[in-house]
DNA sequence: TAGCACATGTAAGTAGTTACATGATTGA
DNA sequence: TCAATCATGTAACTACTTACATGTGCTA
């Protein structure tokens, strides 16, 4: 149950509302959890009731009005001890890759198709990325702001993240530079 | 609902028993998905039903008897189907990686033997994937095995297994260097 | 004038996890 | 004799996904 903690996570730097802790898991989250909007409201209202976040009411004028969410003493302390236990590695779990496992028995050209969907995908994912990580660092170097900025959690996570993608992208390539090889070889005999 | 498609990709180079399919599920499948005893055992039996995949009883005299499973015509033809759909993309959800965001709000020592624990659990399961697929390339080099090996599929995704897993184990090493770096800075001042 | 961003959810269904059950044989 | 391997599940619970609901105001 690790999405209150994701939810918790992703409030300490800043008051959000439900709304934008949504796009935030769209965004810059994805580089450690992902959930959708229905999830994250649940979430939220769970943790209040908790105690774990508390809210306060933002009228506006020319927009509906919103909560903002902090996260509480007692939040703060949940974290802590769920940092203080192992954590439990994830596994993949990828639909591509079991398309992948089944190359020798499958239609080469589709698998090509879905490789390729996936490679510009992954491309894209990882320059935005890297775009974040330009945008955290501001005018500093990696290793100095890596040394001395004042937060680097999330800097390190987005640099997670985008080399997954990074690597996602070139197994795409190599996959595909294989499959092709793979159809010459066969043609030619 | 890709376990079922998991399940398939399993059976499609070999008979094997429902226990048999659990241990992939713990070893060389964990590559390209994840899944509990319960869930595998569960999903044969629909499989079973729905005429995917058969199976057949073998006798035994000295362990109890099992039921081997093989991948129908029809079932081959729903991976098919599967494989032209478009793959939805995964996302990282871990533990970890959560704890790492909230790096700057926790306690270092505690993160940093998180990391080393993870960092022990990659480095082993990347030299038990390394150990597989020199099994699988037998004598050949990788190239050469790639162009003429007879099922590449199986080695492909437990390459990209074998290189999430290092990727896991160089970032834990990077982290575990860059909060030890700014404990020493914010030593210093 | 149609669609998107803001803002927050409910309801129903599917998938995954945790806990438990059974019983024989083999190796330390 | 204790734990592990073989072999197969059931039951209860938690988490996640898909589909739907509501209403305003701005922008193309």
């Amino acid at each position: 149950m690790a999405l209150r903690h994701a939810v918790l996570a992703a409030l300490l730097d800043e008051e959000l509302s439900g709304y934008q802790v949504t796009k935030a898991f769209a965004a810059g989250v994805a580089n450690f959890w992902h959930a959708l909007p229905q999830q994250v409201y649940a979430e939220l209202a769970r943790l209040e009731k908790e105690g774990l976040v508390a809210g306060r009411e933002v009228v506006q004028e020319a927009r509906p009005n919103k909560r903002l969410f902090h996260v509480t003493g007692e939040g703060l302390a949940e974290l802590e001890s769920f940092a203080s236990a192992a954590a439990k590695p994830s596994f993949l779990r990828e639909d591509l890759l079991v398309q992948v496992q089944a190359a020798d028995h499958l239609d080469t050209d589709v698998l090509i198709e879905r490789l390729t969907e996936r490679f510009a995908f992954a491309e894209a994912k990882a320059a935005l990325f890297d775009e974040q990580l330009r945008t955290m660092r501001g005018g500093c170097d990696e290793a100095e702001f890596l040394l001395r900025g004042a937060r680097v959690g999330p800097y390190l996570t987005c640099r997670r993240g985008r080399d997954f993608e990074r690597a996602n992208r070139d197994w795409c390539r190599d996959v595909v530079e294989v499959l092709r090889a793979r159809r010459e070889v066969r043609a030619e005999s």
